[in-house]
DNA sequence: TATTAGCACTCGTTGTTGGTGAGTGCTAAT
DNA sequence: ATTAGCACTCACCAACAACGAGTGCTAATA
């Protein structure tokens, strides 16, 4: 065990090891190896091997006279420096480019993403949906609703609607809340919506004393208005009922806390949120993750972004044994079609 | 056989048989059913009279040496007029009471009646979106976008906003788009859509000579904006994964089929459209339902009102060996519950 | 010294076998 | 019309053996 951990040919062994547990699914044994890798080695040999790669906590042996089978640790080592990835297929890019160039709403987009990922890879695919920080406000609207509550509307990004309710502490007319707008609008329309915040208090201080009470109202609704927006993201998931197929899921339990975590969506977002700064495409096997429901699943993701700033996260989570030289280009271009496609259309 | 198809006695073994079946999932025999259910008959003479309901379709044995099951016909007797319903009770009624009648927003109040359903019964719940045909216009924005396309916000019912962009023939100004909103919100303001729908034609058609283009343009643009309303329906589901602990679904190819058919909704939407004009509770047994992923399952469906007016379908999905002596008041109720509470809100 | 052939051993998988028990249909007695 | 009795069926289970893939270890080999 010279100087490196690992030397180079047991390296070149877990890799085929890795490899040929991720095509045909069963344990590996030396036979098979000796056979199928193309180094000449006796099963003996690469028994050895396999001891000291079972040593260090690479593969495992399920039970004593079956092939060994990598451990977390071994699907990180191979991910991380053993992988050779295949390049997409081209007929897949253009496919994939055709699909998403052709969307011109951002919410089709998405969704057909998290399609695409879904059924390329058969298994689970996941957006993140942007992030709404650098949102720029173009117009708002309010509407007089009963019990002192009023309907804002707000038109973001050029084509994008939102609308909620707030509560407020009088009743006002439809003519009021229209000057309330108008004010808001000249003050407010194109900026972006963190620096409209910043804009109201500094109005508010500033001109406190000077200003009627109506406009006093306005930046207090605005304040409400604005703030409110954050709920802590979504994404959009397809095709969960892939993941029914591999037999590692075949435990109807973990299953069922699988689809469980699906839908209550936190820890899912969590974890996506932990890709959202790092660069490139990012993988999470097994534990690794921190979510016991996450135990046999993979998760690859990569941040999508929108004029040089990462705005979300998509990505595909499959069952461990996956095949990551596949899927980790594929979560790429499609990371930078969906950021580029995005970007045409602000 | 005097007569009816199934005399008093049999039909009371029926009974028993399904409820006991219902109860615990196994087949039952008749020893069990002798001891068991009231009547004193010796398994000899149960034996005789099981033998009848097979013949007459309404049970079936797994194999030779089981005890008998209820088929679909079996079921539907039971159902239809074997049944006695179990009251619901107060706790439950009082809770479901507080869940829904505490939310004053239309969206949470429905996923909060699908959750309750989903909760209370330990399946999946299913509310249909309320049909939106008698929407009234409140309000509507024009807002022009790039390359000819105009964004609508339409405030319908007092706080629902839809928006959706519509492709013009020529670039339109703010101010232009204004005008027209003017001249469409003191035509239609108040009236519900499918009214509007026939104002605008008429409008059309009466003043066609006298108006000038903008008017002309403006009944054009709102043609596109209001007739491309309907995209058939929605519905939420809850409580899926609850159907994942039924060893009745202990087939994962099912399973996936069932879950793959609420991925699609379609299939589900057209189920829940047949109740629509069915008054009270509606019971689909396995194949009744024509869907052949509902095999296995019930659904057990109630319209529910407002103003008097059908709008919807809840109810419950789950295996066909379910308490519909439970399920079905709860539906009831529910459905009760949800209009009343809705209606309030108007 | 690194590799390999040989060998005894482990253990999951598969198939066989026989016993058990719940349930049946039929017949003859009540 | 009901029921006791009986032979029969069949899923379920446990025990058991044969098989085979794979192992670790040891001794021979290049």
């Amino acid at each position: 065990m010279s100087g490196t951990l690992l030397n180079e040919r047991a390296q070149l062994l877990l890799k085929n090891l890795v490899e040929r547990y991720i095509r045909d699914g069963q344990p590996v044994g030396s036979r098979t190896l000796s056979r199928e890798s193309s180094m000449e080695l006796s099963p003996a040999t690469i028994r050895n091997v396999m001891a000291d790669l079972e040593d260090l906590g690479f593969i495992h042996a399920p039970h004593t006279s079956a092939g060994r089978v990598p451990t977390i640790r071994g699907y990180r080592l191979f991910v991380d420096s053993l992988l050779t990835i295949k390049p997409l297929n081209k007929s897949v890019i253009s496919s994939l480019q055709q699909q998403i160039g052709s969307i011109d709403e951002p919410d089709r987009l998405l969704a057909s993403a998290t399609r695409q990922l879904s059924d390329i890879t058969s298994m689970a695919g996941v957006v993140m949906l942007p992030k709404r920080e650098q949102v720029s406000l173009r117009q708002v609207e309010f509407l007089p609703l009963s019990h002192n509550r009023v309907l804002v509307i707000l038109v973001v990004n050029e084509r994008e609607v939102q609308n909620r309710i707030i509560q407020t502490h009088r009743n006002y007319s439809a003519g009021e809340l229209q000057q309330i707008a108008n004010y808001l609008n000249t003050l407010c329309a194109g900026r972006e919506l963190r620096h409209v915040r910043q804009t109201l208090l500094q109005e508010m201080d500033e001109a406190r004393s000077s200003m009627n009470q109506l406009m006093a109202d306005a930046i207090q609704m605005a304040q409400q208005a604005f703030t409110e927006d954050e709920q802590g993201g979504d994404f959009l998931l397809a095709g969960q009922t892939n993941l029914m197929s591999y037999e590692e899921m075949g435990n109807l339990d973990k299953l069922r806390k699988l689809f469980d975590a699906f839908n209550r969506k936190r820890d899912i977002l969590n974890l996506l949120d932990q890709s959202l700064h790092a660069n490139g495409v990012q993988i999470f096997i097994g534990e690794e993750s921190g979510y016991e429901v996450l135990d046999e699943c993979s998760v690859v993701a990569s941040p999508y972004q929108v004029e040089g700033e990462v705005i979300g996260v998509l990505g595909v989570i499959g069952p461990t044994r996956m095949a990551y030289d596949r899927v980790i280009p594929l979560v790429d271009v499609t990371a930078q079609l969906l950021g580029a496609t995005l970007n045409q259309m602000k």
